[in-house]
DNA sequence: ATTGATATTGGACAAGCGCGCAATAGGGTT
DNA sequence: AACCCTATTGCGCGCTTGTCCAATATCAAT
């Protein structure tokens, strides 16, 4: 096979391992065994399963990224973008998340990991503070701080997120939904319901 | 020495070995270390790590509720005791919230984690609902849903600690702490600075 | 003093981990 | 047909993990 389909093929089988076990238990041979290969041959194209985890981790968080920002470009006004932010960030809380949470988890002892998470968070974080900044610009949003109130709405969804992966049925998807929808409203001074879910609109 | 307090001091390893290197990566031989005596003594108290690591984490997490609950019974009105509620809980931002984080990532795999986790979160959730509860009869807070704010305030919290711990100084604790405090008066219709941090007060 | 219960030891055990390595297989080049 | 490069194998090494167990230390009761 070839070098490059191989290596892409190995981040496959380690990104559906990671999304069933975790990151933290994912193993070298639970990734072989997933590509029906040897585990050798993981090293062979790898250094280290740190490297590994790494780089499969930053490909998902990196495409849910940009499955949100591309949908979000395809709006032009600030509040339609935000509300479609949320109706396409809504999908993950099923199992992508659990990888986020032990990214989270695992980053203050393992640095490559570390970095990227930090990195793609900031880059939510940014894409968040961009439809804001528009919205202010437009006047159809009003924020005297649109830093503090993009890692604000950030965290309130990865908070709320936390609890439905974590804890089952505390809280539920829809629940969570909808209030970290409300939650963005009252810091942007819209209106009731200004962000509610896009349904055939 | 004392069954009991041989119990006791076993727990109070195991709490300071998680503190240094997290839920996941505490071993028995790391808690004997701690301890001083061999490894088999844990399992004569013990029947498994599993067990010790959750009676660990769940004395860790109900302690730190009970300091903030002591400190808000302290006080008699509601803004003042959400004033309280930040000031004591900025305090864990340091190591204590590694632990929450570990506890979070593994909830969804160790079900008796999950269980302590979940009901010390909806504990947590319950203050916050009383405090608003009580700041809403006496008119001081205006808030329409009172167990919907108080989880996007806890998550609100947690995300924001999450930054903090998981990602080292991509945000402060005190930017996190500040930005929370503004994210709960303009949840809750207070005016600007009225949550503030107490000084001398 | 002797006994018995139990707290405590220290190491063995099997399983699982990341990683490395000598051997093999397989296909393109000469 | 001979060759070489490299993808791939399969196993083994060294280490760490939770768990278990026979042996020992300790001490109160008789």
């Amino acid at each position: 096979m070839n070098p490059e389909e191989r290596r892409t093929a190995i981040v496959a089988a380690t990104r559906a391992v990671m999304a069933r076990r975790g990151i933290a238990s994912t193993t070298v041979r639970d990734v072989a065994a997933e590509l029906g290969t040897s585990s050798g041959l993981i090293h062979h194209y790898y250094a280290s399963m740190d490297e590994l985890l790494a780089e499969a981790f930053e490909q998902v968080a990196r495409e849910d990224l940009e499955r949100v920002c591309g949908a979000v470009d395809a709006v032009d006004d600030a509040i339609g973008r935000l509300r479609t932010f949320f109706d396409v960030y809504a999908r993950d809380d099923d199992q992508g998340m659990q990888v986020w949470l032990d990214a989270w988890s695992e980053a203050a002892r393992r640095p490559p990991l570390q970095r990227i998470s930090r990195r793609l968070n900031e880059e939510w974080q940014a894409l968040l503070a961009s439809i804001i900044g528009q919205g202010v610009a437009d006047g159809s949003m009003a924020c005297d701080d649109v830093d503090a109130v993009s890692w604000r709405i950030l965290s309130l969804l990865d908070g709320l997120a936390l609890q439905v992966v974590a804890h089952g049925d505390v809280i539920s998807i829809h629940e969570a939904d909808a209030w970290a929808r409300a939650g963005a409203e009252r810091e942007l001074g819209l209106p009731s319901g200004a962000l509610g879910l896009t349904l055939a609109r």
